[in-house]
DNA sequence: TTTGAAACCAATTCTATATTGGTATTATGA
DNA sequence: TCATAATACCAATATAGAATTGGTTTCAAA
């Protein structure tokens, strides 16, 4: 009879009679077009149509499997970088930190303590906005990592990695240091101060407060040329 | 002379020496203590004062390098989830979700309700766990679509693909589906409805108390065998 | 012209070996 | 006797090459 469907109608049979679990890796074509006694050619037109209807999906080097091709890898920095802008970035961050702030105040040790202010003085003591980024990054980490939640931290890195991408290029220039009445010095003493206190609200709030003023700052900067920073 | 720090100053002259470009792979450990004609034992003791103070960081099989270790190599999913618990996880999501659907009840557009509402209907609809989640899945990643804030997605899914490895082989059994009165309904109801109220605040509220049920009903399952679900 | 078999290609996996930082054990010498 | 150096061993990683596999081309036969 039909046998141009004769392929496809083998195939599905071969795919009922087996144990339909997701994921199963079935045979090469190779193989299979020998049990099934077809030819390659007319096994990959079958494949190809089960492929569509997404009954099963396929891989060079692989191989074939059934089920839905599993969901696309966890997006890449670059390309999230790429469909995003500041102000979405700075948007997301307002969202994350404080919560991260937050829950940081609650798990801090004395060590993470200690470290944070060692962070808060090597950056007033920074000659470059560039030296002063550095520590500035590594104080916001160690908040995250003072939550002592492995996922926190990684989400705190996937933002904070996105944002380094979406600025790229964009680093404040010139010689001059940040000034030593910055805005930033006694915001982030503030908020340590506030983890150290174990006062989770106030740790928030200073943390949104603190980023806030960051992105209006931003806003200020937006004319003069070549200055933009998102800290 | 002092001995003791001999191996570290030579390490230092050493560094100085060559270009102290970040991410230099220097020489292993077996040639470096020949060169420098120190023990290994005594280098090894150096290079530890130094991976202290963050001048380099050293990986079995990878070797060792000058500047910090690098954060970013975005830690996998596998990896978070060896070093997170499901109560870490749940935290995150306690943290995370409720500023999501506060955000996406400024942004959502009626598309996304419109998507929202379809996945409320089909949840209430499905015969089996494995289809609920499903579903409820569906939701929740709708509500953060509906931010319009790409970098807030890709967070979401990180949270999420962590979420899935941390409970693997965790799914709830038998063929039993959802109870028609499962508090899950009513709580997914009343989020979307703030969002499309654009009520932001009550969305949060609404997320973060639907999480916590869902938390209280993870710890309240504690002691049956195998019939956990983070959700 | 179509069909099927074979060859070829590129992505991936597999296997075995070599490196490398980390650790335990043994030997050496003061 | 004890600290230190030398050695051996371990586990994680890198590396190189062969084998596998889906995708494509070639070519001969019907």
């Amino acid at each position: 009879m039909d046998e141009g469907q004769g392929a496809l109608t083998q195939l599905r049979a071969f795919l009922a009679q087996h144990d339909l679990k997701r994921d199963t890796k079935l045979p090469p074509e190779r193989e299979l077009c020998e049990t099934l006694g077809v030819s390659r050619a007319e096994l990959r037109k079958a494949l190809a149509v089960l492929e569509q209807e997404k009954m099963v999906w396929r891989h060079v080097g692989k191989g074939t499997f059934i089920g839905a091709r599993p969901q696309s890898e966890l997006a890449k920095i670059s390309e999230v970088a790429q469909h995003s802008n500041p102000a979405q970035v700075m948007r997301a961050r307002l969202l994350i930190e404080p919560e991260i702030a937050a829950e940081a105040a609650l798990h801090a040790t004395s060590g993470d303590l200690l470290e944070m202010r060692v962070c808060l003085e090597r950056s007033r003591e920074t000659k470059s906005w560039r030296q002063y980024e550095t520590w500035d990054n590594r104080l916001h980490r160690t908040i995250a990592e003072a939550t002592h939640n492995t996922l926190l931290v990684a989400l705190f890195d996937h933002l904070n990695a996105v944002r380094r991408a979406v600025v790229w290029g964009r680093l404040r220039e010139g010689p001059s240091s940040p000034p030593a009445n910055h805005h930033s010095f006694d915001e982030h003493d503030a908020i340590v101060s506030a983890i150290e206190e174990r006062d989770s609200a106030s740790a928030q709030t200073l943390m949104r407060k603190h980023l806030t003023k960051v992105e209006s700052g931003l806003l200020e900067r937006r004319d003069e040329p070549r200055t933009a920073a998102l800290r």
